[in-house]
DNA sequence: CCAAAGATTGTCACA
DNA sequence: CAATCTTTGG
């Protein structure tokens, strides 16, 4: 017990409360991964079997690491019994070993959003309707929303509520696609993302015995980010617990950042009227930043309606204020953050590793990227378009999966004609309108596609079923051969491997590259999984890889480099310097927000996590024009900035980093916005570097009404107003010889002469 | 059936 | 702007 006295009194109080439902209300920094570790190992000290507690985490890796720590406590061999991953992998698990509860197979795939929609658009052309009132994006969502909250397609039809609403919008026939869509997922095979929740409920629900099993089985249930876990989680943990009622829920409301994909927060703010004889504790000693850093985030916390009580503080030093830097577009942005970057590293020895710089939205990190290669600043961006979503490695699972699983429409799909082999659009579907037709699965129309009426002329019909030789023969391979030699198989037999190696494009070469580094993963898993039982198999593979994220890949985290993230990626993790950057109204807030109280608090809270990621230095950016779908937009500083108590904030470099950029931009030799000088109490140096223009093009929007402008045949002249956008951006001018006149910006080659 | 040109659309976060 | 979808001509 030797760890208990390094725990602080509600920490202790947390880890010694084992039985009955618990409540741990974790501020941020406040030592919560310590004491869901250390409760764990208390828990195993005192009796109680690894076997009988799930512990459920928000990413693979946070429980990989949850586990090794409690490993360094318990020892491995007691460690390695916990039940410990996300709501998806452990459901999935439990759903594949009570598949015929189900009726669907063991092997069944779990589709990606991707999948999801193509089949959802799919279905929509199918049954005729318009496709721009039934796009997939919105139809997925309502669909996924529905299985959220627990409602399978017969109650979404059934629910008279949810029908006038559809009825309003103008979509009524959700239900119907929903239904299509269930269907069609289980003649597949395939289960979504949300199914493993909806039918492990639905399993609890309808099946007692296998519910009571599981509640014998995880007598203690741990939740971590329980702020973050939707009805459904919240329902099936409820089943799971309801015997032995030892839950314990840890969590912070006010990091609650998921609401748009379901997460509920009044899980964690209604939790008590569940269960009464709850015990709350609140771990609110920050041990991670600064008193300037803690108390800025309590003052934008603030502003919050909807939260639990609470006051984080910290008895760490004050530290330097925020420092705020505003800069003229988002390219300037990422100049001045990078050069911040350089100076602090030099005068702080700090680690390239010790910097985050934080983004709302993914695309924001171009700018960022190409200011930090332009100072030789090594960094790593985490999220984006994932490894696993790319096209090629996205084909080559493909063919794993039909392999794995005949029936994977979307799989089949995908590859009957990559690399082509004559199988064309009509073809797929005069396929597909068979297994409708005859109530099978589109595999089962190639197998017998030389019997059945399918209006496919034999010569294609003969392709088609060289296809399906090819796919059974795929099959054998992988059951005789491991996970590495069956994919390496497949891999070049396919006809895919040549196929991109015969690309030489950049790109080309690049999609080689990663296939190749798909091909070493498996290699990977299948020498680390030899001793397990079947572990080194295609199959299992496939089960793994569904759901895990480029976040969960540990790439070598070593690597002496500068991160850059969402905020929501960044989520639980922490920095000694952080970047938040792009603080500007419609960004951040983000414009999908700023119309509903709940999703403008759900933004704050998005901000209080970006704030609170930073343990010695936070630096706030913003610029006021970006560019946006290849327009430069004109944008004002985030509201957000206003919330925070300016006591914490040091605009001193807002200001000084202005440059007076219209006067400068007649200039032949072009724009130098790279040198700007610090002021003295400053960690910064002057930093100064040679570097192009940072405008692509024409500035036009950086031109405004009021401006004295110089054309060259119409003289000098005032701008009285701009309209339009982007390339079509139009000033009405006020010429003093010629009167008033409208141009085009991009044509007009304007000079400012003063502002 | 396919490649290339043209049109459209979207970018908010993710298991 | 860039990725993706659609149209068009061969």
């Amino acid at each position: 017990m030797e760890y208990l006295k390094q725990l602080n009194e509600p920490q202790a109080l947390a880890v010694q409360t084992i039985e009955g439902p618990v409540m741990i209300i974790a501020g941020a920094g406040s030592g919560k991964t310590r004491v869901l570790t250390y409760r764990i190992a208390y828990l195993i000290e005192h009796g109680v079997d690894p076997f009988n507690i799930l512990a459920l985490t928000f990413t693979n890796k946070a429980a990989k690491e949850m586990k090794e720590r409690i490993a360094k406590v318990v020892g491995t061999t007691e460690a390695r019994n916990l039940y410990m991953g996300t709501f998806h992998s452990v459901f999935s698990k439990i759903l594949r070993a009570e598949h015929e509860k189900i009726g669907f197979p063991a092997n069944f795939t779990i589709y990606d959003s991707d999948d999801s929609k193509n089949l959802i658009k799919t279905i929509v052309i199918e049954m005729g309707l318009d496709d721009k009132m039934y796009k997939p994006n919105i139809v997925q969502h309502k669909i996924s929303s529905a299985k959220n909250s627990l409602i399978n397609s017969i109650a979404y039809k059934m629910n008279q509520e949810i029908q006038m609403d559809d009825l309003e919008a103008r979509r009524p026939k959700i239900g119907s696609i929903y239904e299509k869509y269930t269907n069609r997922c289980f003649k597949a095979s395939a289960m979504d993302f949300d199914d493993l929740l909806l039918k492990t409920y639905e399993l609890f629900h309808k099946h007692p015995e296998v519910l009571h099993k599981y509640q014998h089985r995880f007598k203690f249930v741990m939740v971590d980010e329980f702020q973050d876990t939707n009805s459904a989680q919240y329902a099936i943990i409820k089943q799971l617990s309801a015997l032995y009622q030892n839950i314990c829920v840890v969590g912070d409301d006010a990091q609650s950042i998921y609401a748009f994909r379901g997460a509920d927060i009044g899980n964690i703010l209604n939790f008590k009227k569940d269960y009464p004889e709850l015990k709350t504790y609140k771990l609110e000693q920050n041990y991670r930043s600064t008193k300037n850093i803690v108390s800025a985030a309590n003052s934008v916390i603030g502003k919050n309606k909807n939260q639990l009580e609470k006051s984080v503080w910290t008895s760490n030093s004050d530290g330097n204020k925020i420092q705020v830097i505003k800069a003229i577009t988002d390219n300037e942005e990422g100049n001045f953050v990078a050069q911040s970057i350089f100076g602090y590293r030099q005068n702080n020895q700090a680690a390239n590793k010790d910097f985050a710089i934080l983004y709302r939205t993914n695309i924001q990190s171009r700018a960022m990227e190409e200011a930090l290669r332009r100072l030789n600043i090594p960094y790593r961006v985490y999220g984006g378009l994932s490894f696993y979503q790319r096209r090629e490695i996205k084909d080559i699972l493909c063919y794993l999966r039909l392999c794995v699983n005949h029936n994977d429409e979307e799989a089949l799909k995908r590859i009957i004609n990559y690399p082509t082999r004559g199988i064309g659009k009509s073809t797929l579907d005069k396929i597909i309108i068979a297994s409708a037709e005859h109530d099978i699965s589109v595999w089962e129309v190639l197998e017998s596609i030389k019997t059945l009426d399918t209006g496919i002329s034999p010569s294609v019909a003969k392709k088609v079923d060289e296809f399906k030789q090819m796919i059974t023969g795929f099959e054998t391979v992988v059951q005789q051969k491991n996970a590495f030699d069956a994919a390496s198989f497949i891999a070049s037999n396919s006809g895919l491997l040549k196929d991109l190696f015969n690309d030489k494009t950049p790109e080309g070469v690049n999609r080689y590259d990663n296939v190749q580094e798909l091909l070493n993963g498996i290699k990977e898993f299948t020498v680390n999984s030899t001793n397990h039982k079947d572990g080194n198999a295609l199959p299992r593979y496939m089960e793994d890889i569904a759901l895990i994220t480029d976040a969960d890949k540990d790439e070598d985290d070593e690597k002496d480099r500068v991160t850059l993230m969402t905020i929501h990626a960044s989520k639980g993790l922490e920095f000694p310097y952080v970047f938040v950057v792009g603080l500007e109204e419609n960004l951040f807030p983000s414009q999908l927000s700023i119309n509903s109280r709940d999703e403008l608090e759900e933004e704050r809270r998005l901000f209080y996590v970006a704030i609170t990621r930073a343990m010695i230095q936070l630096t706030f950016s913003y610029a006021q024009s970006r560019f946006k779908y290849g327009n430069l937009i004109h944008s004002d500083p985030s509201r957000f900035l206003h919330e925070v108590d300016e006591n914490y904030l040091d605009f001193s470099n807002a200001g000084s980093m202005q440059r007076t950029f219209l006067g400068k931009k007649t200039e032949s030799e072009g724009l130098n916005l790279n040198s700007y000088s610090i002021p003295a109490h400053s960690h910064l140096k002057k930093v100064s570097i040679a570097s192009k223009s940072t405008i692509k093009g024409d500035p036009v929007g950086l031109f405004k009404a009021g401006l004295e402008v110089q054309h060259a045949r119409f003289g000098k002249g005032k701008i009285v107003s701009i309209d339009g956008n982007g390339d079509n951006k139009m000033a009405t001018i006020q010429f003093e010889k010629d009167g008033p006149k409208k141009l085009l910006l991009k044509f007009a080659k304007l000079q400012v002469i003063r502002d």
